[in-house]
DNA sequence: AGCCAGGACAAGT
DNA sequence: ACTTGTCATGGC
């Protein structure tokens, strides 16, 4: 494959262009070639998927720096997925979504992206974050942007990030941003302790509630207990779940989500045909 | 044209 | 503790 520095064998159960496309990062794009083209940790990267290898537009070692923690690509997924193979519906929801993998985006952009998330739609939500990139990020390429530093937001206001048309949201991404940059809202702790203290922490930053606390907690800093419940998880919980959430779960809970909340949506559009 | 979007918040029971 | 209206904006 021309263009690419390096290849690798993939995991099982690994899907690249559905876990970069399936509502946890919102920067990746298909390019004119079919790769996928975003940027982590301020550097662009192309990737593709052919069967069972990758091929990275990047070394051996910045992969092993960067992308293999940022895809999970250590994980056994097959393990995780057998054990969730005793509940019927987590079954079915696996088989279907096989590959699907939860990223390990960078915590800030993961908070400020789920912010501007709430009440709003996917291509909506990737033209705000791509103008917050451009318009206050860092040019690294010809048309590629880092993700702006909380420090750098920070110094905002609401009339600065007006061109974004990101509406009600503007005052919380700003809020978060002081938070975060002054140590008040502090990562590093958020990720050496348990799950239930980053819930406590990332709720008393302004527009951020349950559901993007547990985004956050999940696709940002791992946390794989992390149970994010939006209108189509409610749906599961009380439809499938009422008197709680399956044994097989436990600990992966946030997995079990990510494959649910695909299966519930996709049976949703069946239904209009 | 109008409904709704991977919600959060404040005000009201 | 639950329910309801409101919040900007624009995709479909």
């Amino acid at each position: 494959m021309d263009g690419f520095q390096f290849e690798i064998k993939t995991p099982e159960m690994f899907n690249l262009d559905l876990m970069l496309d399936c509502g946890q990062a919102f920067r990746w794009e298909k390019d004119e070639n079919g790769n996928m083209r975003g940027v982590v940790s301020g550097k662009q990267y192309t990737l593709r998927q052919d069967g069972d290898t990758l091929y990275c537009s990047c070394t051996e070692a910045d992969f092993n720096k960067t992308l293999r923690r940022y895809l999970d690509f250590d994980r056994d997924y097959k393990t995780i997925t057998d054990n969730f193979g005793t509940d019927e519906n987590l079954k079915m929801a696996c088989e279907e979504y096989a590959g699907i993998r939860i990223l390990r985006q960078e915590p800030w952009e993961t908070l400020c992206s789920f912010i501007i998330s709430q009440n709003n739609n996917i291509p909506r939500i990737k033209g705000i974050i791509s103008r917050l990139c451009e318009s206050f990020g860092e040019q690294i390429e010809e048309n590629a942007y880092s993700f702006p530093s909380a420090e750098r937001l920070s110094t905002l206001t609401v009339e600065d990030l007006s061109p974004l048309r990101a509406g009600f949201r503007a005052k919380y991404i700003l809020d978060a941003a002081q938070r975060v940059s002054k140590g008040e809202v502090d990562f590093a702790r958020i990720d050496s302790q348990p799950t239930q203290y980053g819930r406590e922490e990332l709720v008393k930053i302004k527009g951020v509630g349950k559901k993007v606390a547990e985004c956050t907690l999940l696709y940002g800093f791992g946390k794989l207990d992390a149970f994010p419940v939006d209108v189509w998880v409610k749906r599961i919980t009380e439809e499938m779940y009422p008197n709680g959430l399956p044994e097989c779960m436990k600990k992966y809970e946030g997995i079990a989500q990510q494959y649910l909340f695909h299966w519930r949506r996709s049976s949703e559009r069946f239904k209009n045909i």
